[in-house]
DNA sequence: GTCAAATAATGACTGATAGTCATACAATAA
DNA sequence: TTATTGTATGACTATCAGTCATTATTTGAC
């Protein structure tokens, strides 16, 4: 049937509509000070309209938590992809998660606020579902360019890519949120740029975790 | 004046009866589920009250925070102490950040929290200053600690202790965000435990700050 | 082309709740 | 006793997430 599938093709034009909408409006006031009533006038649908597409705020929200994990998901593949060895794969993906950061913040924001909502949360809608299967994709992607590391002999033979994976992707949030949050501070008060410690961080994983340097 | 000193007491003991009230409150429903009322009811006070002593529900919440991060630095200080020299004082601090994550993990999460609601924040209230003071405080413990193993020479000696305080409190947060939240789901599909992350990561910061493996 | 059925959109309405403020109460000082 | 100052109250307001009865549009059967 060529109108059911025209169908569903407008409804997700219309949900994207919404969520470009959304973006826009979360974006420019924070999510707390963004209404339904808002998104709705800047998606020009009303109200009850975007409830038929997203059943709260709260998932709304997840919808562009979604595409946020998918361009994060996209710009690790390109990373890990551009370098021949798992240690440089590794380091590119590190490189990709800073870019990511200072070159979409939003975006990068919107994922730190899903992780930490991730802490309690215990309801499973299926938006939410979404950013958990696009949440493995990432990590997928970076066990795929440890194990790499470990078939190439660029890793310690040691590791575990799962487990290095994990550690990697943690210590990297980490570091790059800390750089989001105290870059102001720092840059005025301190004599190192923000991104250095970037910098000391890429250099400490590539002597630990380098095949090159002593085992500890 | 007595009388004067007296009323200062008696409206502390009163803020921190409304504290221990709120704790109650959102640390058994969440912050969003929590309301005002409640607060009021637990603390057997009426909502006018509340609002005599924090100006919102978000500096209520920032209050918490504050007691959160009070105790964060009293770890801190106390794992510093209990060692001799620069590079065990930064390995028991790690661990302390650790286990503050598993004993108190409702204060963790408040500080999560807090410090991801600072990446776009912009107001200054005094209680939201005072968590600042406090988080500062805390990387304090941590600069003394680097500091006093680049005098001792159990630190490479070309770091800089700011610089490094910093790296590290970024890298220990996120790998310990990480284990809080993916603790559940890593122990039921992976082989290894959500602890033994923090391992890894201490291993790896031994390995790569330690003044006795080469230079990077 | 007409009409009934299905699908989609609307916006006025409801309930919940953060925050206010006029009033009442209590302690102190005169 | 009374005026003053400091403290507490809870009914009230404004805002906003989420609902639902109604309206509009599209479709396919005849």
């Amino acid at each position: 049937m060529g109108i059911a599938e025209r169908r569903e093709r407008e409804r997700e034009q219309r949900r994207n509509t919404i969520l470009d909408a959304a973006e826009k409006v979360f974006f420019s006031k924070g999510l707390n000070l963004t209404t339904m009533d808002e998104v709705a006038e800047k998606a020009e649908l009303s109200k009850g309209t975007l409830y038929l597409y997203f059943k709260s705020k709260e998932e709304l929200f997840f919808g562009i938590a979604c595409r946020a994990l998918t361009l994060l998901k996209e710009m690790f593949e390109a990373a890990a992809n551009s370098k021949p060895t798992g240690l440089e794969k590794v380091r590119a993906i590190g490189e990709a998660h800073y870019n990511y950061s200072q070159k979409y913040p939003h975006y990068f924001n919107m994922v730190v606020h899903y992780e930490s909502s991730q802490i309690d949360q215990v309801e499973f809608d299926s938006v939410l579902q979404q950013c958990h299967q696009l949440g493995k994709g990432v990590m997928e992607v970076l066990v795929t360019a440890v194990d790499d590391g470990l078939r190439d002999g660029t890793l310690r033979s040691d590791l575990d890519p799962v487990r290095t994976a994990y550690l990697l992707r943690g210590l990297s949030a980490g570091i790059i949120q800390l750089i989001s949050r105290e870059k102001k501070h720092i840059e005025e008060l301190e004599e190192f740029a923000a991104k250095d410690l970037m910098e000391d961080f890429m250099g400490m994983m590539f002597y630990a975790l380098g095949s090159n340097g002593i085992k500890h």
